[in-house]
DNA sequence: TCTGGGGTCCTAGGACCC
DNA sequence: TCTGGGGTCCTAGGACCC
């Protein structure tokens, strides 16, 4: 059997799961830079929306007691990978899905057996985090988060644990979930389903294989089996990376060159140090530059790199993506958002040698010498010359909380009397 | 003043090979 | 007048997920 944990709200159950003083009260959690709402207890959701803009929801968040943090990567990450470690412990295989979920899969278990270890899982994560998940558990993935969709709608009766165990069960299941709540299926394709008359789940399953191969491609295909009960979609390996980015919305917009380019070489710096976090080599990059997305006139322009072989050197990287800049960038235009998206990755340990010009040998030894550094005396103490010493950007964090599990410093101090 | 960030998979079409 | 068949690799764009 396949299975999903999911924790609720992450976000805002790690901000309390630190501050007992809040159960019960509404959270909401903001993006970078503080732009907008991504996460809400369940008790800020009556109040506030999904994506809600920050600056504009302020009298909202006042005027309904409700208590706003900043994102606070570094504690949902640490909490992230807790969970998954926990969860681990139960199961034959674990495919973490995302930062607050992971699939799961159960060897020759009755559904009885199943769910109870589900309620182990939902019982142990809360017991030692604090974090209340929702398990949902069936025969293939799909089928899977439906039953954890049944769980987020019906919390008490299904005592967060909910096993799709028979036939009966499935159809009264499919028969219930709305077409747009079904994992892969999007806002374009419900409008595309609904025009078609398919309402529910159950609706999409009646179709023909043909006629969704040829309007749905496989994807649609691998779903409908999925939903039939066939596992189709498969468990994925861990894998490598294909593609690591940085991305940053300046917290004002920018249109010198210059200081463009130390954040861009800084964002080039960053995906660099992925990449040989997960010893990988890419031989591409892609660089972007965007105005602002809601002002008049909304530009984009952006191009490909390629380094001629494959590198995880910082200084590589940069120097091309930098010059690549240069070539692209465009007077006069006032820009708001940056990035930098690596991408042809191979393992280093498969580097391909070259006939002529690989990169210089000494890159490595400097790079490992340099993370080496990083790791001990703080991310950032060495950096290359294109990125600013002086100044550090700060993103705009307000209601930052602190990093109770990865800081010394910010421990908790517990009085006992 | 202020509007997030990071991923995956698939398809179509072009350029090229023999 | 007529113009084959079988491939690979790459890119751009679209859809989806959290």
């Amino acid at each position: 059997m396949y299975g999903i944990v999911d924790c609720n709200s992450f976000y805002a159950s790690c901000e309390r799961a630190f501050r007992p003083n809040l159960i019960g009260k509404p959270i909401v959690v903001l993006s970078n830079n503080d732009g907008c709402v991504i996460a809400r207890s369940k008790e800020a959701k009556p109040y506030v929306k999904m994506g809600a803009v920050a600056f504009k929801s302020k009298e909202d968040f006042r005027k309904n007691g409700i208590h706003v943090f900043s994102s606070n990567y570094a504690l949902y990450g640490d909490m992230s990978y807790r969970v998954m470690t926990i969860i681990s412990k139960y199961v034959d295989d674990i495919e973490p899905y995302s930062i607050d979920e992971a699939f799961f899969k159960l060897e020759n278990v009755t559904s009885q057996e199943a769910e109870l270890i589900g309620k182990q899982i939902q019982k142990e994560v809360m017991q030692q985090l604090g974090l209340p998940v929702s398990v949902g558990i069936a025969a293939s993935k799909a089928l899977a988060k439906l039953a954890n969709n049944i769980v987020k709608t019906y919390p008490e009766q299904t005592k967060n644990v909910y096993v799709i165990g028979t036939e009966e069960q499935r159809l009264k299941a499919l028969k219930w979930t709305n077409i747009d709540n079904v994992w892969g299926i999007g806002r374009k394709l419900t409008k595309k389903l609904q025009e078609m008359n398919i309402k529910k789940a159950y609706d999409f399953t009646l179709l023909s294989d043909e006629l969704v191969r040829r309007k749905f491609s496989v994807v649609g295909l691998r779903l409908k089996h999925d939903l039939e009960g066939k596992p189709t979609i498969g468990f994925e390996e861990v894998h490598d990376k294909y593609m690591i980015a940085t991305t940053r919305s300046f917290p004002n917009v920018l249109s010198d060159l210059n200081e463009i380019e130390e954040r861009v070489a800084t964002f080039a710096n960053s995906c660099a140090e992925k990449l040989r976090k997960q010893k990988s080599e890419c031989s591409g990059a892609y660089v972007f530059l965007r105005s602002n997305r809601f002002g008049k006139e909304y530009m984009k322009i952006g191009a490909m790199v390629h380094f001629g072989f494959a590198t995880s050197s910082s200084i590589t990287i940069t120097k091309g993506v930098l010059e690549k800049l240069r070539e692209i960038f465009k007077e006069g235009y006032t820009y708001k958002k940056a990035g930098v998206i690596l991408v042809s990755i191979s393992p280093n340990n498969s580097h391909q040698i070259r006939l002529f010009g690989d990169e210089n040998p000494k890159h490595q030894l400097l790079m490992q010498a340099m993370d080496k550094l990083n790791n001990k005396m703080g991310q950032g103490k060495l950096k290359l010359a294109n990125q600013d010493i002086k100044k550090t950007w700060k993103m705009r964090q307000e209601h930052l909380s602190p990093q109770y599990t990865t800081k010394f410093s910010d421990i908790i101090t517990v009085n006992c009397k």
